[in-house]
DNA sequence: TTGCGTGCAAAGGTTTTGCATGGCA
DNA sequence: TGCCATGCAAAACCTTTGCACGCAA
């Protein structure tokens, strides 16, 4: 699975920002504009395979946009319960929830024995809105 | 929310081809090609703003590549209890279930009650391998 | 020294837009 | 007749690839 990889000062750059910024999701423009700012200057080109190796090593998840736009990179650490919990993901704010609860754990077992599906927890984000966001939205509505 | 629409052949043929084919999605190559071959040609340009229109309106709904590729449409005709259920995808086959369960409408009201999360069902979908795709590929491995 | 990593430029693929023409109401 | 719809070509985007050079091991 995982492959003799040199550690440069460019994978560093990349992994340590998105590592430094968990509760974000940034595009590749958003991250190549973030590091020229700290004038770690990366290649956009780079910036793509970088990500390329963090998602498959695990480390970084890749979203996919609702309105057909780029992708977006989050970090979620290696943590391998990533695969066993279900996420949440506010369309808002872009914060990422990761759900471990005995509650939703059993979901995936309700689907499979009720409905003969097997659920993949790395390709599957529920959508929607925090309580945070929600009650912003709700709020300026009202006006 | 919904414009006055004007009627026409290639809207008609657009939407009727996915309205016939409800259990798989398409990408617009493939929904373009489809067309051709019954010699009811419409403009790949088209068959996009159909699509967009299709979608808008909630009859069709569109699903984003996992590798990145083109976006795949399919119909879910307008009942709106599709803003209520879950939906399951085989990342195989293409299978679309609706999933109308009492215990899976629960567990929205679990997710906001004790998450504080507001799902949108019209955005998500999970992801995973149907009974029969799975029983298939563990074969395949077996060889 | 070896071979992967980097970054520029160019290519590839998908989707959107501009504009003249065609068709619905 | 007045507008929206259509479809071609071109543009706009996002992402990947080719290749020469640089750098980690």
């Amino acid at each position: 699975m995982s492959e003799t990889l040199y550690k440069t000062k460019q994978r560093e750059t990349v992994c340590a920002f998105l590592k430094n910024n968990p509760s974000h999701s940034f595009t590749v423009d958003e991250l190549y504009e973030q590091l020229k700012k700290t004038q770690a200057v990366v290649g956009k080109t780079t910036v793509y395979r970088c990500l390329d190796g963090l998602v498959n090593s695990g480390e970084v998840r890749k979203f996919f946009s609702h309105r057909g736009g780029s992708a977006s990179y989050q970090f979620v650490g290696n943590h391998s319960e990533c695969t066993e919990h279900f996420h949440l993901k506010c369309t808002e704010c872009g914060e990422l929830i990761h759900l471990s609860c005995d509650y939703m754990k059993e979901i995936d077992k309700h689907i499979l024995g009720h409905h003969d599906f097997y659920v993949d927890n790395t390709k599957t984000v529920l959508y929607g809105l925090c309580g945070k966001c929600k009650r912003k939205l709700d709020k300026g509505r009202k006006d």
